[in-house]
DNA sequence: AGACCCAACTTACACGTGTAACCGAAATCG
DNA sequence: CGATTTCGGTTACACGTGTAAGTTGGGTCT
């Protein structure tokens, strides 16, 4: 490695025979600030024969802001709606002029408080709540914060609403007839901020219609235990059950295959998030699905909103959460 | 927003009643440098009061470098393999003192040049090759450059060897007694970089065992299209098939269903991933596993090699790759 | 007692950039 | 024709940090 020096923009005003401030004025196409064809044509000729690209560093620490958006992601199994959410959010920041990094949540071994430092984003994403002094230490930092996790004490969600979810999967039920709903909880404690505005979603459905409380249980990954919740499903008069997503629902597919019961008849199923293979099972699963796009547009217009000190514009919830029809449900 | 004036270490030396450089010298342990416990603690106890964090840009402006590794996604169906991967490769990193940020394709709207300017990392992680000129760029801007994509033209892979993966498979088939294998190609063009190693460790493996070459067939994930695949295959007399990954395999299964087939009797299927749903499917699906966290940390070490110039380590791939033997094969 | 060293600091500079302030010449205006 | 604006730049400073190169004063060695 020859390790060749940075090319900084000293250099290509050398090149260009201009001052560095020329430079950077036809570079960053500054208003106000007027320059000859000429010279201009020179600069950015030097700048591209060297390959000139300014410092993110110097730029960073001059101008006390970058264009950078940092998304914090906790130690979440990170499927394909998150991935597509992240892909949709990217996009609409692009197109705002900002680039957002992930941050993978690492097992907790280090605070995320190093790592804001680190980057010196514009606006921070995080899916957790912080800490007081975690917030204030950045807003002070100049760092705008977006937190996008249903908030419990206030009124309302920043997140898509995870009850309307809910709610979605026992009107589909309950439309076909069914009174009695069975709720599939997910076994892995992580995603329990999902899965209890999720229930909730459910038992408000079903007490808005005087329905019996639907009746939770925690269903394992695995086929012959789901059949044990399967059975004591069937024991408690459950004709169908909401599935905290679609893994949840393949397994209490593959539970009720097991038990020897048959998919809607004895028992209709219903899922969340619409993942590949949902339409690949036996039946094909019926499930919920939310339209990432304008989520992710929704997130990068708060995002921005934040961090002019607008308020967040609204998030036309009930239009882009709706019931994917199929065979289970 | 009070827009508070960030807090620099200027304001802890003044607090502390020492000069700016002690307060560093305290703050980085640097070697060679000796200082009282009285003014140690004095310093530790103001920066802690003022809630000092150094900023990053101007670290990384006057070392060169920062601690930030950039790993570049390419426009990608991001599952939990993906996920699995970047949280271990968080980790790992985190071991040697790296933080791992992740910028998800998006849908090529700008260039990758532009971000890890914006970032100044000290390395760049990418699954898609760079052109000359990008490579050169950032060598020069002192970024340890690291593609973990297979390079056809060179001898060796660094990422996880797929064609191992598909040899796997086929292994596995010809090991419970099939000559006659179908390959099910995915109907996504953005995984053919994966898609065609496999298929080419499948077709290496039927090669050393003069069998005849595998019936490739791009398979929809959409269960009638997926049994038109099937009776093709079943024509050919093609009797068990390797797919390219757990999805695809799930389409397999679909398609010998709604085809009236009967999985492994008359047709066995193996997938790659074992995703969740995998063990879920009607049978429970036979797949080829990677072990991520050894991926995740070999990765990690092949930074750390880069960054300091070394070459980069072994992997273990043979030990890391295995078959996950359910019902469908 | 003088030479010397070492702990414990401080002073001073560099990193690469954006931008306000300044400046000469040419053009415009009253 | 003198005053003033506009054009096309340059000089100079600040951002916040790491660190090499001094600078003390007190202790040690010869």
């Amino acid at each position: 490695m020859p390790d060749t020096k940075r090319v900084t923009s000293a250099d290509v005003a050398r090149l260009a025979g201009v001052s560095r401030a020329t430079v950077s004025y036809v570079l960053n196409d500054t208003p106000r600030q007027t320059i000859s064809a000429g010279t201009r044509t020179r600069v950015l000729d030097a700048a591209a024969r060297l390959g000139y690209s300014p410092s993110a560093a110097a730029r960073t620490l001059r101008t006390g802001r970058s264009d950078v958006v940092l998304c914090l992601l906790p130690d979440w199994p990170i499927g394909p709606e998150v991935g597509s959410l992240l892909g949709n959010l990217s996009a609409a920041l692009t197109r705002h002029g900002l680039t957002l990094v992930v941050h993978p949540g690492s097992r907790g071994e280090r605070p995320v408080a190093e790592l804001w430092k680190a980057i010196t984003p514009a606006a921070v994403i995080s899916y957790t709540e912080f800490t007081d002094a975690e917030a204030a230490a950045m807003r002070s930092a100049g760092v705008a914060v977006v937190v996008a996790v249903p908030r419990r004490g206030r009124g309302r969600e920043l997140a898509v609403p995870q009850e309307l979810v809910g709610r979605r999967q026992a009107e589909h039920l309950v439309a076909a007839g069914h009174t009695r709903l069975g709720y599939a909880y997910p076994d892995d404690q992580r995603v329990r901020f999902f899965a209890e505005p999720r229930l909730a979603g459910v038992r408000a459905a079903c007490a808005a219609r005087r329905l019996p409380t639907p009746v939770g249980l925690t269903v394992p990954l695995d086929p012959s235990a789901a059949a044990d919740c399967v059975r004591r499903w069937q024991s408690t008069e459950v004709t169908a059950v909401c599935a905290y997503n679609d893994e949840v629902a393949l397994a209490v597919l593959a539970g009720a295959r097991t038990a020897g019961l048959s998919v809607p008849g004895d028992l209709a199923v219903i899922g969340v998030d619409d993942i590949p293979p949902a339409r690949l099972a036996a039946p094909p699963l019926t499930t919920v699905t939310t339209d990432q796009a304008v989520v992710g547009a929704h997130l990068a217009a708060t995002v921005v909103a934040a961090m002019s000190g607008r308020s967040a514009p609204e998030l036309p919830a009930a239009d882009i959460v709706r019931v994917v029809p199929r065979d289970s449900a």
